[in-house]
DNA sequence: CCGATATAGTTCGATTTCGAACTATCAGTG
DNA sequence: CACTGATAGTTCGAAATCGAACTATATCGG
């Protein structure tokens, strides 16, 4: 009855993350469905890549609605088509935007779910997270930014700490 | 091609999270399905209501695989079917559980690509906070100790910082 | 130019989910 | 006892997703 899977924009069609980031991804520059899927595969470190049995269709459907649009071919033919966020498209995605605070609610009862199924993470330093958490959770205003400047630091050492071989 | 919403249990077919849900919710106590809806509706503040229509067909289901099966009846003839969790029911949702740590990490991912399309949290703090996260699952195991260690410290200079006035 | 591998897209059956409309039962109130 | 609202479950068509098998084209090394 409230779906988890779907991104509504008031007053417009729900849309499924499967088109809410192809939209997304187009708007930055013109790519081809293989390039999208090699872009989420990549972004989410392999743990999603979608079957093409349902991005191409995808693909097609968003075009009939007018969202995207094949790109200008340059050069010979190729076995690829790239395409493009038509200026509806653009006008979708924006509408669908205008609702983040309510999608990253969403995202944060779907992790409560997987911890309440799951429990916390076993690792010895989730558990330090999660104090961090409450910590955060409990600042007053005025120490916001200081607590970011801290936890910006800490973010960088980890970085490091993860990249040096 | 590797699905966002499937839960696998090595070796053991793929669950989705609305089955997994339902053995872990029935490991606790007796419910019906409208208890499950309910408390499904109150864990995810109204972020996730499943349609009936999933639901109840899905109970059938788990019922002929002999994963869960209907509570004995105490009193008179009641409109209303509640269910228990079999042994069998409850190896399967500890052989599922056996992977929480991959789990985890796919609920990062996937808080990952919305964050992509979304931008980051209205808390400052707590968008770098997730990205932490994050990094900490995506670390080597002979890195967790050092990691941890830097976490700690991060958490007594948040302390320090909060607790002068 | 041949073969291998990466890139690119199609097709299809099976499963899940949604949402809406519908039926039935139960508890409390007048 | 009839009415009402909460509880409980059924049915069904439409859409989304998966995964596997299949085809075709580029590119590159030998």
């Amino acid at each position: 009855m409230t779906s988890l899977f779907q991104f509504a924009s008031k007053s417009g069609r729900t849309r499924t993350l499967l088109a809410l980031y192809v939209l997304h991804s187009l708007d930055k520059n013109e790519k081809s469905g293989y390039d999208i899927l090699r872009e989420i595969e990549k972004l989410t470190n392999g743990a999603w890549v979608p079957s093409k049995g349902t991005l191409y269709p995808l693909l097609r459907q968003l075009e009939t609605e007018g969202l995207i649009a094949p790109a200008p071919e340059k050069g010979g033919s190729r076995a690829r088509t790239g395409f493009i966020l038509t200026r509806t498209g653009r006008d979708t995605l924006k509408r669908i935007r205008a609702h983040s605070k309510e999608h990253h609610r969403k995202t944060d009862q779907y992790r409560h779910l997987i911890t309440a199924i799951f429990g916390n993470s076993p690792s010895p330093g989730m558990s330090v997270l999660f104090e961090i958490r409450t910590l955060l959770n409990e600042i007053p205003e005025e120490k916001e930014k200081e607590a970011s400047k801290i936890l910006r630091r800490c973010r960088d050492e980890l970085k490091k700490s993860v990249n040096q071989t």
